[in-house]
DNA sequence: TTCTGGTAGGCAAACGTTTGCACAGCTTCA
DNA sequence: TGAAGCTGTGCAAACGTTTGCCTACCAGAA
């Protein structure tokens, strides 16, 4: 194990003390144009690369250049998409970034918050596993900067970047409604969270507006995974009076169900009629091409790590609270 | 910024030294039983969790419990599926996973690298941008445990875990072969990875196999990525003789060779029949159902983390070399 | 000349751990 | 009785930075 360059080679090489390398590397304080030269002439024939890990922990406050995001799960391409927008933001200023998947798992969620708050990052972003979730708040309360995305936090005043779920879903039912449908099934997200909730209400409120009932036998509450959505596909397909259109609650479920649709051989969308939320890879080429609400997932990301980066900054700002517009692309499927 | 508890608070809370407190948590020298009751009992009541950067920054070599993971990009489901093995393993394991995202970009691999030694991880697990990867070998040099995945390093004697890319595309192209067709694109990926080049080699063996030419018109070189494969189909469909089927190096360009042909209102098999490499989430529901090469992307990821972590324990260990079979899943577009 | 003030850079503490060494007290054995 | 060995604990150095404070020097003003 070869020991990398530290402080103190490159000081005892140029001939200066470590604070003055510390000061020159930092543009903290006045150097010496010349000392400067020297110094900087030693940083490069030594290689020397600072040490993260003792900036860290010397300064607590601030910049060790370096975000925590934790996110349910990353083959969800709702939520690789968002991480690829934080990754992108904070690549471009510098921060590396700590990824974890929580998974739905409280415990796993806390352990990662332990870990993030342990490793001294400059700040977090997440999903709260729900809306008050006691590890998040104390993690606000310790003063380590948290935005929160997708879902939100009832108390504390953070910042946070959402979508627009009532709206998307409310769009999409009424465009189903459009079509001619009256018995729609939902395949919906977990009662207790914000955005199986929120997607819900659109559900709701489009039947509403439209004068249409609502049957609870049509309404179906997943756990926003693939196999849920299959299984509650399968058993709306089973009714006795089944369904003509599915809404599905995310992009995992939507697979799902298309996959219950598929082992019918019911065609689409004669037979069943289906809008997904979350856009996938393969929607627009789908056959037929799939009709969904898109999130705008990398904006989400994006948004939110500016946010995070402005709070790092300027801890004393106000909260700021974005919400995104989800897009209702009209394709096939209904 | 409420301070967290430190060994020092929790040692005067004890009435101990903080040496105690130390190896106390970390099992190490004979502690009195009463003694560690009475640390436990403090650090219970103080809620004291070890700084991770404290830690890391005194013990250079060994457990950091952080591991680094650089892949090309989080939103390609294959490297997703990979992350997912390999963060699994560390967190079964209470190691914490930083992830970097390169991008096939030769710089951010660089700046990557350079967080990831600065940030004393423990080990990294990476696919190599390209064989001869200067700064990787770097990094090997300075000592630090590197594991290859998908693609490999031509120096170095790494431990290393690969899926068996010649036989899969082999297994394909016979396939395609044995349906009777003669005209076989190839959508490729770039000529100086290794994973592309042994696709290649793979379409040219089951040519070969078979007593076919291999036509230089019909072999496209791609860069992976979707726009790719949408390009290369569309030029390989533009040809005066068009092949009658088209085999896709990976998920991505499999995804932008469909845009291509539902762009041209192509009945898939019947007017061109299609097979990719990488399983998609819809291809299995897909119209009709995609025929593809599933690789085991979750296990590449879980065996590398297992591999890094034995090597992390145990430096000296030889190194190992997995190789994993790739899975033809036939379906019905070809 | 002496004083003031500014500039360049050194000194050493601090961040929160781990760990080699020392040492006190006790047991054991000759 | 005393040497040897073990057990439990304390002391302090070290990891590589950042930073408050101090000093030495020099220029310009009085």
């Amino acid at each position: 194990m070869k020991k990398p360059a530290s402080l103190i080679d490159v000081a005892r090489r140029a001939k200066v003390n470590i604070s003055t390398v510390s000061r020159t590397i930092n543009q903290t304080g006045k150097i010496g144009a010349e000392t400067q030269a020297r110094v900087l002439k030693a940083m490069r024939e030594l290689g020397y690369k600072p040490n993260r890990v003792a900036r860290r922990l010397r300064t607590q406050e601030g910049s060790s250049h370096l975000l925590g995001l934790i996110i349910p799960n990353i083959q969800n391409s709702f939520f690789a998409d968002l991480a690829r927008g934080v990754e992108d933001v904070a690549y471009k200023n510098n921060f590396a970034l700590l990824l974890c998947n929580y998974d739905e798992d409280e415990a796993k969620e806390r352990f990662y918050l332990d870990v993030l708050q342990s490793e001294s990052v400059d700040g977090i972003i997440l999903p709260p596993i729900h809306e008050n979730d006691p590890a998040v708040l104390q993690v606000v309360r310790n003063g380590i900067p948290v935005v929160c995305v997708d879902r939100s936090l009832s108390s504390g005043n953070l910042d946070k970047v959402e979508v627009d779920n009532h709206t998307g879903a409310l769009k999409a039912v009424e465009h189903i409604i459009a079509q001619g449908h009256k018995r729609i099934g939902l395949i919906g997200g977990p009662a207790d969270s914000s955005t199986g909730r929120e997607r819900l209400r659109g559900y709701k409120d489009a039947h509403n507006q439209a004068g249409l009932p609502i049957k609870a036998e049509l309404i179906r509450f997943g756990d926003f995974k693939q196999e849920s959505g299959q299984t509650l596909a399968h058993e709306l397909l089973s009714l006795a009076d089944p369904p003509t259109a599915l809404f599905a609650c995310n992009g995992l479920m939507t697979a799902g169900a298309l996959e219950a649709i598929a082992a019918r051989g019911l065609k689409i969308p004669k037979q069943i009629a289906i809008v997904g939320f979350d856009e996938l890879p393969l929607s627009s080429v789908f056959n037929p091409p799939l009709t969904v609400v898109r999130q705008p997932a990398y904006e989400v990301g994006k948004y939110a790590a500016e946010l995070l980066l402005k709070r790092i900054e300027d801890a004393k700002r106000p909260a700021t609270s974005l919400k995104l517009m989800p897009e209702l692309i009209i394709r096939k499927s209904c």
